[in-house]
DNA sequence: CTGCTAATGTTAATTTTTTAACATTGTGGC
DNA sequence: GCCACAATGTTAAAAAATTAACATTAGCAG
């Protein structure tokens, strides 16, 4: 399954799954850029190439270079990401993980957003969910 | 820092920390029983070892065992793990983060739950955050 | 007090990860 | 055509992570 999988990545590994996600889609040089470390871009590669293998990446070429993407598409990635968080770090409740996003430091919500947000729950009631 | 440290941990820390996290604190029995794999107790110990040199967790003897416990307290760990999220998969929006969570598939949040969410949100208003 | 059990201490082999050198190929400019 | 550039292909050494065997110690049941 996928969160196995996600397990399975090495250090590295997932770094640079992070950065895919967060950017979308990438050539090898631009995961250089985007990595914490300065790595050779020989070294990216390699590891890009495992995780072709591994089926992580897709790759597709664009001109005379690749261009990785996700297999697995974000929302779901995003889906698998939180859930971990929320068993880890929550007890499982996604009440107390809300909460402990609207409690995030260094974030400024705005009134717009608030409203937006409570929109969302009441939407939420009434799918019934 | 600690977004760095949490960065570098290998595979199998961080199964483990993940575990101590989830469940406070632990023996290394436990731990052999928390994690996904069979591995045997010198092997679990070993990584609790090195865990622990490494400052990440804390040691206290009880009776004649180790019990162990995360050096950093779960409620920043949670934020930590909360922004990585926030970022990789939410363009760093902590809105679309509530939406991705209200959408959890697999979770029946009560009618009881989302008013309290709703409370929270206007409490954060209040704050004027 | 003696053996059993359950824990830790020590050490080391194996496997995986990480890193990057070196080689090759294709493209565009002059 | 030929050179510089920018990409990929191949391979392998070095470092780190993973695993667990074997040894030791302390309490406790009989």
């Amino acid at each position: 399954m996928a969160l196995k999988q996600e397990q399975e990545l090495s250090r590295r590994e997932r770094q640079i799954m992070d950065a895919i996600y967060a950017a979308g889609s990438v050539s090898a040089a631009d995961v250089v850029q985007a990595l914490p470390d300065r790595l050779s871009n020989s070294t990216v590669r390699t590891l890009l190439r495992i995780l072709v293998e591994k089926g992580h990446l897709k790759q597709r070429l664009d001109g005379q270079r690749y261009i990785y993407r996700p297999k697995r598409p974000r929302p779901q990635a995003a889906q698998g990401a939180l859930r971990r968080v929320v068993q880890t770090f929550f007890d499982g409740s996604v009440e107390q993980a809300v909460e402990g996003l609207l409690q995030s430091p260094d974030v400024e919500l705005s009134e717009e957003q608030l409203e937006r947000i409570h929109q969302m729950i009441d939407n939420t009631r009434k799918e019934g969910r």
